[in-house]
RNA sequence: GAUUCCGUAGCUCAGUCGGCUAGAGCACUUGACUUUUAAUCAAGGGGUCCUGGGUUCGAAUCCCAGCGGAAUCACCA
């Protein structure tokens, strides 16, 4: 359905009529040869030289400054912007003055897309700028854009921007205004898209394989979390979207690959709020023959080499805080780290002395937390937030952790670590239960703390039971929150900010049905 | 899910002890101007004051409900 039509866009459809009128399509289907970006212009152009004498440049026309029968306009590429100097009788050399009088100064509105070609030159103030020659409408824009301006405080030297594009409801419904008027949104995007790539090639050099897995899965186990159900009609069966890809994963470790690794969405039924979307991506990777001791190493070299190739630097501001992504990373035992920031010595108690240590910290317990649920909420609570620098912390309870193997040599707890960079969790690793016997007790377990209403109990998945019985070799295994790993390396503190588009509610309420899921 | 705050022009925002025709800047329209840059100058148009009820002689303003959003808190990455 049309909405009502505010009097500029009105306009604009009337003057995308008359250019039809003039013969002017205003939707050309033929390609339009550029042969510059607007950046590499301004990195590169050098007036004593006089380079740059023949461009072609297309992208979106973002202000018009008329004089008379010359103008200074802005072109926004890929790229940033450039200014565009158009003078009446160089575009129209001929008797004719209308693709000047008419078409450029009436007709273009704010947001177009244009082509232009011309010659680079400095103007007596000395900006950079494109002598146009000649000017083609390559694309009508029929809603103006928020006109966003901004301006070097000459005082300050700080750079201040006028009537910004900033309501977050606007700005994540309407991406491609925010992307179009906020540059700063774009490298928010750019750079994400860069860590993706650079952590893909950090493992492909290492010769481990990409691979795919189920998102539909009849059985959603690998983590602790509520799932989407979703139905099948010809098999006639419930199937989940994927809270992990770690069973599967592991079944190819058993199937005899070295290192798998996939990078995916996985979607979990839950609260949304600053850090959470309900579909959200992760890596995870498996490596055969190695152990948690290897992976954190591995998980070391792989940031830093991450940090560098995106930021240019190893160190981050992200907040207040410069947190260094350079190894060695601090380590801590769950247990020190309780220890160190509530001088409490949780390591031999049992559940009813967990829940005295909990009273003490003024930490609220519920009856189905079991003992590793509850060291979990001490540490929680206490401890995550001191964790600014990058600090593994290791070898947790075996109650909290019923896929990764137990400690070499310390009773009750298991090989796991998780890497936390300011205050946050940002990877989870083990060394993998391999055992198919113990991995059947502890799935045995899982199901009775759901018996005692723990709804994040992991389900029995007999056919992951079934490829250990035949074998998998030893594997340390990793997961890295991309989202969450992205905040940080961006300063973005949520995850609303790096994601495109983040779920939202439906924009118009009436008229929508609501699906009766709940 | 709980609490607090917010919703006025295309954008950013003023405007509430209830009171005349609801304002500003940018954007838009008309005109002037051949090196401007938040271009400038002159004139002009543009509003479901989130929605629906209520109180009142009178509601953008007060009350109730709803919708949408934000922040903080709780849980999962």
């Amino acid at each position: 359905m049309q909405h009502h039509l505010s009097e500029q866009e009105i306009i604009r459809r009337e003057n995308l009529q008359e250019l039809r009128n003039l013969g002017l399509d205003p939707y050309p289907a033929e390609a339009f040869p550029v042969n510059i970006l607007a950046a590499t212009i301004r990195a590169l152009y050098d007036p004593e030289a006089g380079n740059f004498q023949d461009v072609c440049l297309a992208g979106r026309l973002m202000s018009s400054r008329v004089m008379g029968k010359a103008s200074f306009a802005e072109l926004q590429d890929s790229s940033g912007r450039i200014q565009l100097y158009i003078s009446r009788d160089e575009i129209c050399p001929g008797e004719n003055k209308d693709l000047y009088n008419i078409v450029y100064k009436k007709l273009l509105d704010l947001g177009d897309f244009i082509g232009v070609k011309g010659y680079a030159f400095l103007t007596k103030t000395g900006e950079l700028t494109v002598h146009v020659t000649e000017l083609k409408l390559l694309s009508k824009s029929l809603r103006p854009l928020p006109v966003v301006k901004t301006r070097v405080n000459e005082e300050t030297g700080e750079t201040e921007v006028y009537d910004a594009f900033s309501d977050p409801e606007l700005r994540y419904r309407q991406r491609y205004v925010d992307l179009t008027v906020n540059a700063h949104v774009k490298e928010t995007f750019l750079k994400r898209s860069r860590i993706i790539s650079a952590m893909r090639r950090y493992f492909d050099a290492q010769g481990w394989l990409e691979v795919e897995t189920p998102i539909l899965q009849p059985v959603h186990g690998g983590a602790a979390a509520r799932p989407f159900a979703t139905h099948h009609n010809t098999l006639d069966m419930a199937l989940y979207l994927r809270i992990a890809n770690e069973l599967y994963l592991k079944r190819l470790i058993a199937g005899g690959f070295d290192g798998v690794y996939e990078i995916g969405k996985m979607f979990r039924n839950e609260g949304m709020d600053r850090t959470h979307n309900p579909e959200f991506t992760s890596m995870e990777i498996y490596v055969a023959y190695k152990d948690y001791e290897w992976m954190m190493r591995m998980v070391e070299e792989c940031l830093e080499t991450i940090a560098r190739e995106v930021n240019g630097v190893t160190t981050v501001q992200i907040g207040e805080n410069a947190v260094e992504f350079a190894g060695p990373y601090k380590r801590l035992s769950m247990f020190e780290a309780i220890q160190t920031y509530t001088g409490i010595d949780v390591s031999d108690m049992d559940e009813a002395q967990l829940r005295g240590a909990c009273r003490q910290l003024h930490i609220e317990t519920d009856p189905s937390m079991g003992k590793g649920k509850l060291i979990d909420e001490i540490f929680s609570e206490k401890v995550e937030d001191h964790l600014i620098q990058p600090t593994y912390i290791t070898d947790y309870p075996v109650e909290m952790t019923p896929l990764a193997k137990k400690h070499r040599s310390k009773p009750g707890l298991v090989e796991r670590f998780e890497l936390f960079v300011n205050g946050k969790e940002i990877a989870n690793a083990y060394s993998e239960l391999n055992d198919p016997i113990d991995q059947r007790q502890r799935f045995e377990e899982q199901l009775q703390l759901a018996a005692r209403g723990d709804f994040e109990a992991m389900a029995m998945d007999e056919d992951f039971l079934r490829a250990l019985e035949y074998g998998m070799p030893p594997t340390s295994g990793l997961g890295i929150g991309i989202d969450r790993l992205t905040m940080m390396l961006t300063n973005q503190h949520t995850i609303q900010e790096v994601l495109f588009f983040p779920q939202m509610k439906p924009e118009k309420a009436q008229g929508q049905e609501e699906d009766a899921t709940e």
